[in-house]
DNA sequence: CCATCTTTGTGCACGCGTTCACAAAGACAT
DNA sequence: ATGTCTTTGTGAACGCGTGCACAAAGATGG
């Protein structure tokens, strides 16, 4: 996951675990590829396959949500859908504002995956007076002094912001203070919000630093392997072995 | 963050926690910001509020890395930017290819966070012959048929994939086959990968769907809530109540 | 109606991550 | 040099998440 996760403490919301919250989309994501199949039911098994996960853990998920499956069967694909969008929301229609269209404001509103599971982008908004009345999506842009209408003339509780991270907490401040409670941040920056708001971020560059540290740890795994495997007929020369991890004495700067 | 997390087993990497290799992304910004408002030491108190965690773990989190502090001053600010730069391997430079140029992708591009951390973006890459040649970010887009080329050409480690999800899979087997051995998939679809492989996913809508679970749990407690201050004195009249999170006995469909 | 076979649902154990709380370490003043 | 004060580093307890392994449940065939 990328995604990053500020969020509410260990709250189990009405039993469900946080962790199983954050893989009902995967398994949703599955069995709609499923149900477009014209797929019946399903096993444990091939749904775990299919959205990347452990087949004990699918079923104790689904266990938080009640005995939905047939033993000797499986789960029947339609009802899992029904259910599971039930109970993550989607059955109801979310309208979402998206604060800040850039490259990846803009990305996000063309984004598909919106619109099919039950969020609909209400409003476009922009802070650049040039911006407002562009066309983005087939949406047109508005500018950011109708923040607040915008919010509850179409009773928006999901702000996204994509703004520079400058101006991101600002945003965000206005967003809360008209009514939104849920908040998702690409920005990279700590949004403080009052209690009974959350927030989620994505966080893109964090995500590439996690995946140089792995890499960087493959490759000093495998560079110290080579040099074993050279070392050890041979007897090595040099002296100054510092291994992968590099613990060089850098001197304390100040 | 959101952030889902396909990912290496529980393997300690040289006895630094997963978990806190993913928060040293977050103290190296707040370090980065303080450094340049020359803030020469800070507290685990300040920046862990900074980075929006509890100073207790970052004090844990920083342990790992070795004892880098000053008991009754704090830590040095610039050392530790660099000690964890070492860490999460920043101090060398990590060309980058990102491969489908649409919105997502050309947002990617543009983003600056990438090259003021030791990232580079060394190609962009699309399908679209129609796209081949335009330029994007400064950076000319080419086309797919040379990807395996310029992979090896500039020895790219880790790949970026912003394609459709049809075609996700196909991609990042040849990236795999190119030498690409850390992926960062946009695409809404579980990539297989083979051993050694390091896969993060980031995904928009599975935030959003989490984000309306806790929206819908929230108002469903709101309502109860009201529901019970009303039904309190008055004694409620209607017969079919079915509280916030309606178990409805919804036939079972086939 | 009974036997067999498949697949779910879950009790249990284990390990990781988080948090508390405090001793040790150093700065600084006297 | 000694004492006080601040802040780190960490031992220990706890809770959550994961995965194993199996009993219970139902389908299916004879």
């Amino acid at each position: 996951m990328a995604t990053g996760r500020t969020h509410r403490p260990a709250t189990r919301s009405r039993g469900i675990p946080e962790a199983t919250v954050a893989r009902l989309p995967l398994y949703l994501r599955a069995l709609t590829a499923l149900s477009e199949r014209s797929v019946p039911t399903v096993s444990s098994e091939e749904l775990a396959a299919a959205a990347g996960v452990n087949s004990a853990k699918l079923r104790k998920d689904f266990s938080y949500l009640g005995s939905y499956g047939t033993r000797g069967v499986g789960y029947d694909v339609e009802y899992l859908v029904y259910q599971i969008s039930r109970e993550l929301g989607l059955t109801q229609d979310w309208p979402v504002v998206i604060v800040g269209i850039g490259n990846l404001g803009a990305a996000l509103a063309n984004y598909g995956g919106f619109a099919s599971r039950g969020f609909r982008v209400a409003a476009l908004i922009d802070a650049d007076p040039a911006m407002a009345g562009k066309q983005v999506a087939g949406i047109a842009v508005q500018h950011s002094d109708g923040l607040e209408k915008i919010i509850s003339d179409n009773g928006v509780s999901i702000g996204v912001i994509t703004t520079p991270p400058s101006v991101a907490q600002q945003v965000c401040d206005r967003l809360v203070a008209a009514g939104v409670t849920s908040i998702l941040n690409f920005a990279p920056t700590v949004l403080s919000v009052p209690d009974g708001v959350d927030v989620r971020k994505v966080d893109l560059s964090i995500e590439l630093q996690i995946l140089a540290f792995h890499e960087q740890r493959k490759a000093g795994e495998e560079a110290a392997l080579n040099e074993a495997a050279l070392a050890a007929p041979a007897g090595r020369g040099d002296s100054t072995d510092q291994g992968p991890d590099g613990d060089v004495p850098a001197v304390m700067p100040a």
